[in-house]
DNA sequence: AGCTCGAGTTAGCCAATGCTAACTTTTTCG
DNA sequence: CGAAAAAGTTAGCATTGGCTAACTCGAGCT
């Protein structure tokens, strides 16, 4: 109801393009032992070019550092951020997985789900992973 | 995991205003009568200009009819998508606070999540507000 | 060494979604 | 009635996040 309600939304989706790059770029590293602008092509279901524009906002934003036909380097803030963004990931697709959805619909779905998850909310998920179901 | 996941995520958003505009035109209706522009410039918190810009897309897009200086009026289609959108938002916003959440960050988180919820994650939302939580 | 081919870069384009500023129309009110 | 205020329109601009096409770089193979 109230009008911040949807500045907020923007500002979820302002961030979220960061948020899940970072994430894949910590998990091609972890995996793979580098990321290449070809692993997020792929990951992301994009042009090369579009990873290559991504990319340039990400490092302007201090997320990344790139230097030509180097592999992709997260900074101290990138990993901060993709570590706290796979954590509210986590929780996230681990409720779903509670409430009883597949595997494969928890995973969608929690990759849109993930970016509009209040701290309240992302409390009350843990809760349930933790503790299970409230009292009815 | 798969690629198609980020596809659908981009087509969520592709149809995000879109299903909340029809939304607050219908409530603006049902409220008030009639749904002028300047109802939308304080529901969004846009400004007068980008309301008709995106006036302009749903009238493009056959969701809604507009005249000069007149009320915004839904199609056909336009009722169908309100109808659609905000039976799946009540149940998103009722899930919400079934499991704890305050009534004012059910409503904001309601407001994004809503775009990402399959039909799988919605009902298994909808089972937990009728027969209540899981077993476990 | 030289070539080829995959990967990366750059340029140029588009649509969506936001904005401000200037203008027009309609409504309201003295 | 007429002026001021409110509402709507239009023009022009920016950013994000997509794309294709053309070019460059570099790794690996013969
Ligand atoms: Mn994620
Ligand atoms: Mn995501
Ligand atoms: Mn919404
Ligand atoms: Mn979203």
């Amino acid at each position: 109801m109230p009008s911040k309600t949807y500045q907020r939304i923007r500002l979820d989706h302002a961030s979220e393009v960061a948020e899940d790059y970072v994430e894949a770029i910590a998990d091609a590293i972890a995996e793979r032992g580098v990321c290449r602008a070809m692993d997020l092509v792929k990951h992301f279901a994009v042009t090369h070019a579009t990873v290559n524009n991504t990319i340039g906002r990400l490092q302007r934003d201090g997320l990344v550092v790139t230097e030509p036909y180097q592999p992709i380097e997260l900074t101290a803030a990138g990993k901060r951020l993709a570590t706290q963004s796979r954590k509210r990931h986590e929780i996230v697709e681990g409720f779903l997985r509670r409430l009883g959805v597949s595997a494969a619909t928890a995973a969608t779905d929690s990759e849109g789900i993930e970016h509009h998850v209040s701290k309240e909310t992302l409390n009350a998920m843990k809760r349930v992973l933790t503790d299970g179901w409230p009292s009815e």
